[in-house]
DNA sequence: AACTCGGGGCA
DNA sequence: TGCCCAGAGTT
């Protein structure tokens, strides 16, 4: 994955990205990092849609870590429960927002080791909050991401970390976040997991998994 | 490596 | 109504 053709293809794929999925231009809006890193935990296994249904009201509710380090728990896993698993994510916010006071007086670290020995932080979400709010190039290995790029043939790899490291060499640094986004929305629009549609898939000339899917 | 958590979306 | 899913923790 070096030679001039595959270059050429990955600017070909991310042409049309930009052309299919130009909201995946703009950076998640949230008005801090604290506010992003909290959505970001929330958003495991859910839209967005759901997410920012619970936002509304957790940012009037619990501005700060300090609001949430001592909330009753069971409040706040019925402000979160529409997002899914929300007793694991209220008791992960919790430690989290008490990390985040004993460790790093209340504010959200800006590096990758920091932020994933936050409690219900892992390298996704770590990547999103330094990707979307530091400014701190980054690709947020989903399972889509992960599935999609190794379809494309983007990466052989299986381990997340192997992954970002793949798709930093080949992607140029201004779009990893653009292309994690995009890829996302691809993932999930076209690109399914068990039944990807590939005839109607804009990128199948460009895809090295097209044939395992259309002859069948 | 496999298992668990869970309401929402969708056929 | 049943199946699947925009992660992370535990064993």
């Amino acid at each position: 994955m070096k030679s001039k053709e595959d270059k050429k293809r990955v600017i070909e794929i991310l042409r049309i990205l930009y052309k299919n999925y130009p909201e995946a231009k703009t950076a998640l809006k949230c008005s801090n990092a604290f506010e992003l890193l909290i959505a970001t935990i929330l958003s495991a296994q859910c839209t967005d849609k759901q997410v920012n249904k619970v936002m509304k009201n957790l940012v009037k509710k619990y501005p700060s870590p300090y609001e949430y380090a001592y909330v009753n728990p069971i409040d706040l896993e019925e402000d979160i429960r529409t997002t899914g698993f929300f007793r694991n994510k209220a008791k992960n916010i919790i430690a989290c927002c008490k990390k985040l006071i004993e460790d790093f007086e209340g504010k959200v670290p800006d590096n990758m080791e920091d932020l994933v020995s936050l409690p219900g932080v892992g390298r996704k979400t770590a990547s999103v909050v330094l990707g979307n709010y530091f400014n701190i190039p980054s690709i947020a290995v989903d399972t889509h991401v992960n599935r999609v790029s190794r379809r494309l043939g983007l990466t052989s790899e299986e381990k997340v970390e192997k992954i970002e490291l793949d798709l930093m060499k080949i992607i140029p640094k201004d779009e990893w976040i653009f292309f994690s986004n995009a890829l996302i929305l691809h993932g999930r629009n076209v690109c399914k997991s068990k039944k990807p549609d590939c005839l109607n898939c804009d990128l199948n000339e460009h895809c090295s998994s097209r044939d395992l899917f259309i002859l069948q």
